[in-house]
This record gives C-alpha cells, structure tokens and sequence, in this order.
RNA sequence: GCCCAGAUAGCUCAGUUGGUAGAGCAGUGGACUGAAAAUCCACGUGUCGCUGGUUCGAUUCCGGCUCUGGGCA
C-alpha cells in the first residue's frame, strides 16, 4: 500500500497556502510546495509564496530554496521532492503537497518516472539548430520514422514536444510512445488524498487576481524585479518567464508603463489560472470545493478534514 | 455655429466596385510524461449608429438626424 499524503491543488489565487498550512497544523503535517516558480529565492512577492507569519510555524519545503538563475525541470523537482516526502513520512507526519504546478506535483506522485538520458543537452541543442534552419517538417519526418504515434498525436505547431520526442528517441533508443506506455502501467508512487479549491463563479476569481496583483505592485513588485537583475539574472532565465515578473521588466526596460504591467499580469494570471483548471479537471480523483464568492477557510477545512478521515488519513 | 473624419463582434480595426461581413486581441473549451507561471490546438450571426430615398436588392450610393474625435470660429 502506497503511503498516504495529500495534495492541495487548484488554480492562482484560490486559497491552497492558507488550507494547506490550516490542514498541516490539523493533521500534524509539513508542506512541501510544487511551484515551478516559488522554488526561487528573491520571488516571494511576485510568486506569493508564503511569508514566516503565514507558514504559522509549519515546516514548509521546496519553496525559495534555489538561486533563479537554475534551471529547474519537473524531472528535478520530483528527484528532490521525494526524499523530502519520504522523510516527513518517515517522522511519522503527513506530507502536505501544495502548489499549482499539475506537471509538477504528478511527476512527485505518480509512479511515472521521465525517460532516462540527458535532457536539453547536446542532443537538443542539435535539434534546436536544426529547427532554426530546416523549420520542423524534416523533424517531424524523422519522428515519422522514429516513432510514428507520437509523430501522429503532436500537432505539427508542437515544435517544443516535437523535438523532446526525438531527444527522447536518440538519447535513449526507445520512443517516448513506448517510455510512456510502460511508466503509465506503474503503480503510484503515494496514495493521494486530491482536495481541490476553485471558485464556483469565475467572475469572483477574477476579482480576487486582480486585487491580488495590486496588493503585488503596492508591496513592491518592481522593486523585487530590479533586485533580481541587479544580482545578475540573465533575461532568458526560467524564472523570468513567471507572469508578473516578465510584464514588470518591460517596465524597468521603458517598454511599457506600470499601469500596462498591472493590466497584463492580471490578464496573463487569469489565462494561467484557466489553464491550470484544464489541468486538474481531467484529474477524477480530486475532491472539489467550491467558493461561494469570499473565500470559507473554516468551512473549507471541516470539507476537507472529513476527506481525509474517510480516506483514512488520521 | 461651421468644416472635416469616424460610427461594423466584448475591444482595436479591415472590408463589401450594391447581392446582409472578417482579422487580431479578449473570451470559452481542449491538450500536456525532463522549459509547465512554459508550450500547443479548436471555436467568430454581429439591429454593419438611427431614419428616409434610389434600387429587384443598401451595411455599401444619396439626404437628414444622433454621437465621438479633430479643426475653424
């Protein structure tokens, strides 16, 4: 029987640090954040990670405990993530896995492990020029040969899993379609209790992004971008692809003015958080709570303390 | 008050030499197995400002009106 944790997911804004820390303090438990971007330090204010007063006094891991200049990948996150799990579990309290980042947190909990062989190497590197010069359709043919299910299922457009198809075939002699099929069939690596937050109203999650992303600016949201470039942060790191941190760069650099910054975040925050509801609806074992406008923490705990003590989580 | 230019999808606009219209953005849905706050895909009927006229037929041409810019007084 897999061990027993429990994942608090949803999408932006909606409430999964505060229910994580109310659940870990119930349940004797320690939070371990999947956040591909609170991972780095100097980020606290664009990211929203949580702050010593609203950690509570709950350990928490994985958040702020990497320069932003690494370069972080799902595969990493799990490789370090799952000794940290296996450690809580083994202190005998409950992992808590909080975060947003649904590639992430299933690469920590399910079986599936990614294919063996480097990653964005010299491989990759080929690939990419490759793209730069001939364009996808001879790749594509090549994944044709290689592999003709992945070649079949990637949309053309697909360039970026295009080409990790064909690292994955070169790297490793074996097609992503077989490495896939295989990983999908292993058991899970934890037995995940899934609570899910999300507002039954899109239009109230909207509202609540939006005062989010100016509680951001008012806190010093520019400030903290300066700072992170000041310490050297090259323009192309993973980091800066973080919304709110690439709009307000465009501001250090004259490109836009602080009010476009502030529209476009909230813009780009909302997509984000519609592509993470995507990501999770396909997930059925998520137990969903829904907000009724304001956000309910101490109804939303006793939902959830009574789907972890029918799931046997004690 | 006069002159000019606009008024077309939630927004910015294109277009129809007269046969009732289409892009981008937004939005919605979807995908996702080593960049995932990333990346990719699908989905476009709206009194063509209002009102008369010409016409077989007007969003398109003509007149009037309303509104919005700009200019002149």
């Amino acid at each position: 029987m897999a061990p027993k944790i429990v994942c608090v997911v949803g999408p932006t804004a909606c409430g999964k640090t505060t229910l994580g820390v109310l659940l870990a303090k119930k349940f004797s438990g320690e939070v371990v954040s999947a956040d591909s971007m609170q991972i780095y330090r100097g980020m606290t204010i664009g990211t929203a990670a949580p702050t010593e007063e609203e950690m509570d006094g709950v350990p928490h891991h994985m958040i702020a405990v990497s320069d932003p200049a690494e370069q972080w990948s799902a595969a990493r996150y799990a490789q370090e993530a799952v000794p940290i799990i296996d450690g809580i579990l083994a202190r005998g309290k409950l992992p808590i896995l909080v975060g947003g980042t649904g590639l992430w947190i299933d690469a920590a909990v399910k079986g599936h492990g990614f294919a063996a062989g480097c990653a964005g190497g010299a491989v990759r590197r080929e690939l990419e020029e490759r793209l730069a010069a001939e364009g996808i359709g001879p790749l594509l043919e090549e994944l044709r040969r290689a592999d003709p299910e992945s070649a079949e299922r990637l949309h053309p457009a697909d360039e970026k899993r295009i080409l990790r198809a064909l690292e994955v075939y070169r790297e490793t002699g074996k097609t992503i379609t077989a490495h896939n099929e295989e990983t999908k069939a292993l058991p899970p690596r934890y037995g995940a209790v899934w609570i899910g937050l999300q507002f039954a109203d899109r239009a109230d999650m909207k509202a609540l992004i939006d005062q989010r992303v100016d509680r951001m600016a008012e806190a010093g949201l520019l400030e903290e971008v300066r700072a992170l470039l000041s310490r050297g942060l090259p323009r192309n790191a993973t980091a800066l692809q973080a919304i709110g941190y690439k709009e307000f760069l465009g501001v250090l650099e004259g490109t836009a003015t602080e009010a476009e910054a502030l529209a476009e975040v909230k813009l780009r925050s909302r997509q984000y958080a519609k592509r993470q509801l995507t990501w999770l609806r396909r997930n059925p074992a998520i137990h969903w709570i829904f907000w009724e406008k304001d956000r309910d923490f101490a109804r939303a705990l006793q939902v959830s303390t009574e789907i972890l003590t029918a799931a046997g989580v004690s």
